[in-house]
DNA sequence: AGTGCGGCCTGTCCGC
DNA sequence: TGCGGACAGGCCGCAC
């Protein structure tokens, strides 16, 4: 489900709740996702105040002063703020619960999320530590773009999406920026321009913060901490709209896989 | 080192 | 109505 806007949206939507709350306690009712939730992170983090809520790629992070929860949401997970007492339903595996009353719940059907515990740096966990640059770091252009992509043989769209050379590049994301910078997904990343590499790196930016203004994209069933769901699906321009005109030339959208993931694309627009 | 594939899970939808 | 198969927003680990 999510990508960064929705990770954003998230982090967004639970830090007034959480940000200077303190953990009353923790509850597990299936550690058995993507990898098993950290077994210390109930009696690490019951009794810290929480000190901040950040997000790093489609990461989220809460800090604590003894240490760091790393929640993934994998591709069907979701984060609310709900009371404490409310009935826990078939897929919420996880609450934190604060001594407001409020606990933050993590609901992941397909359990593909991650709940983690560390005592370091979180930044420097693994799994983090060889994350590429946010997307709107000064890190991030296309000259940065171009320099990576040099002897790279695979498709542009498997090269945006590769969480190692920028992060929060999903799949929806992808094909709606290679249409925004009229590049052709199947194009070798090895063989584009620093020009063009520029339009793609623009369209990353301007298509991430058009859908994080909008509230993240609703598929399925993606909501804010507060329930709200997002309104971003009613712009997307290619994804989802096979056969249907393209709103720039009216050709009809294409749908192909790379990688058993679906692309969509324009094939007048994009080269 | 880079590339491509399988696997992790459950739910939903479509065609027979 | 039931059933099998394909598909779904991510990403790691493994062979080659």
């Amino acid at each position: 489900m999510p990508e960064l806007p929705e990770v954003e949206t998230t982090c967004r939507g639970i830090a007034p709740y959480v940000v200077g709350q303190r953990v009353s306690h923790i509850v597990v009712r299936n550690a058995r996702l993507r990898q098993p939730v950290s077994p210390e992170l109930a009696g690490d983090l019951a009794g810290q105040t929480l000190q901040a809520v950040e997000r790093r790629g489609k990461y989220l992070l809460l800090r604590s002063p003894v240490g760091s929860v790393i929640i993934h949401l994998g591709m069907s997970g979701s984060l609310r703020i709900l009371p404490s007492s409310s009935p826990a339903e078939k897929h919420d595996h996880v609450d934190i619960a604060l001594a407001s009353g409020d606990c933050l719940r993590l609901r992941d059907p397909r359990r593909f999320g991650a709940v983690l515990w560390t005592r370091e740096n979180p930044l420097q966990h693994a799994l983090l530590s060889d994350l590429g640059p946010e997307p709107f770091s000064d890190a991030f252009d296309g000259s940065y773009l171009h320099q990576r992509s040099r002897s790279r043989s695979l498709a542009v769209k498997q090269f945006i999406m590769d969480s190692h050379i920028v992060t929060g590049v999903g799949n929806i994301y992808a094909s709606e920026t290679l249409f925004l910078a009229g590049i052709h997904p199947l194009r070798e990343a090895g063989r584009i321009s620093q020009q063009r590499y520029r339009r793609l790196a623009l369209a990353i930016q301007q298509v991430l913060s058009d859908a994080i203004a909008q509230g993240g994209t609703t598929l399925r069933d993606f909501y804010n901490g507060e329930g709200k769901p997002g309104y971003f699906q009613q712009q997307l321009k290619v994804y989802g709209r096979t056969d249907q005109p393209c709103v720039r030339c009216g050709r009809a959208i294409v749908q192909i896989k790379q990688g058993q993931r679906s692309t969509f694309f324009c094939s007048a627009c994009q080269r």
